[in-house]
Formats: C-alpha cells, structure tokens, sequence
DNA sequence: TAAATTTGCAACTAATTGGTTTCTTAATTT
DNA sequence: AAATTAAGAAACCAATTAGTTGCAAATTTA
C-alpha cells in the first residue's frame, strides 16, 4: 500500500489517466469514459496517484476534478539525470576519441 | 510475464541494480554483494531488465558481465518530454505575465 | 579427473495488485 | 420531498510479483 511514484507510473492506465490530466482537470466519470474498465478501478488508480502526490483534487459541488501535479513528474526527470550525465559525458568521450583521431590524421597528411 | 520500463523500474532493487551498473559492467554475485537478498533474487531481476533491454549481457569464461544499456532509459525521458513541454509552456506564461505586470508598472511610473 | 565456483532454471510460497460488486454519503434535479 | 447523479469505501477474487529452495550446466582450479 507504501508506494512511490516510480510503482504509480508503472501502470499502463495510471500512465494515461496522467496523459489525460496533464492539459486539464477532470473528474473522475469523464476519465473513465476514456478507458473500458470500471469508474471503480479508474477510482483505485486515482486514490494511488494522489497518495504519491502526482494529482491534486478539487471538489466543485458533488463533483471532484483530478488534476496532474507536474512538479512531482520532476522527481522521475531528477533520477534519470544521474544517467543522462553519463551519456552525455561518454558523447564527450566519443567527441575527444574523433577528435584525436582527426589530429593524427592532420599529422600523417602532414608529413605526406 | 511481459514487463516494459516502466514496469522495470518500479521496482527499488532493480533501481538501485541500474544505478550500480550505470559505470562498469558487473557480475550477478558482484551486484548481489550489494544487497541483502539473495544470488538468485538479484538474478530474478537482472533477467526481468534483459527481457526489457535495460541491460545486456557480456559473457566472459563462466563469468555473466552485465552492462546497463543507456539508450533504453531514454525512452523513459522521452515520455516525460511531453509533459517537459507542458511545464516550460507554463513557466514561459510566467514569464509573459511577470512581463505584462513589468510594462503596466512601467507606463504607471511613466505617468507620475 | 575431481572439486569448487558461477550462473541460470523450475517449482513453490506469501504478499501485492488490479479489478469487480455492493454499499454509503453527499449534492443536484425534478 | 423523491429520484438521480457523483464519488469514495469495503469486501472479495484472480493474477502477478518478489522471494526462497533445490538442482543442473558450464567453466576453473587443484
């Protein structure tokens, strides 16, 4: 019942109901007629996206309008940065490799 | 049965697994070390992040080298791209109505 | 060649997950 | 006031998951 964003974005559905949300706000009807299973289990996925803080709610009468925290979607940018770090420097890398590479190149036609 | 990356990740060991490997390729009893399971757990989830291309596999006499393959996890950057977009629009509306506010204060200044 | 090491695979188990059905509460319509 | 609508809560179920134990195959080492 503990999880955490990376468990919440791991459903398919949950990954669409955010799709959904992200431009506008919707209440819970209106995103399960975007799917074929129950509004129960659209309900269920919602309860799992707010307790990871992904969606904010806003109640407007009886109705209750589901809306993506972008913020939070940052946290799974923040993980990923550790490794973007790393294809960027072996980019680096290859960049230093065809630099030398073209070097030796000017040397040998140098002496040509 | 049939994971994808965002199943893949949503799992912590399996994180901390990717994290481990992101620089050198290691061995399952290697990784293992790291953790408080066991061999084979560790083996359970390096076999569920091949099944997705996460990671490959370099075979050296009896030993398994496994290497984190980077490009996959972009695929995971690029789903969070589109809600990158979403948020920079927003920021950059920011901005348009931190500009607008700037020019009234402006044309009030102008004007005492 | 025999023993040890490294690894993957299959069977089993407990816990978790996604879904359904039924029920209750609260806010609108009629 | 009665009927309707929107939505969360609880109980239940089938499928999946992460983990364990035991075993077999392949490569080293003694």
């Amino acid at each position: 019942m503990r999880r955490d964003i990376f468990q919440a974005i791991a459903d398919p559905t949950r990954r669409a109901i955010i799709g959904l949300i992200a431009i506008q706000a919707m209440t819970p009807n209106a995103i399960a007629e975007h799917f074929e299973t129950s509004r129960q289990a659209i309900s269920k996925h919602l309860r799992i996206l707010s307790e990871c803080e992904l969606i904010q709610q806003e109640q407007k009468g009886r109705e209750i309008f589901y809306q993506l925290e972008l913020n939070k979607l940052k946290e799974i940018d923040q993980w990923l940065a550790q490794f973007k770090a790393i294809w960027e420097n072996r980019f680096n890398e290859l960049d230093t490799i065809l630099a030398n590479l073209k070097n030796k190149t000017d040397e040998n036609e140098s002496t040509i």
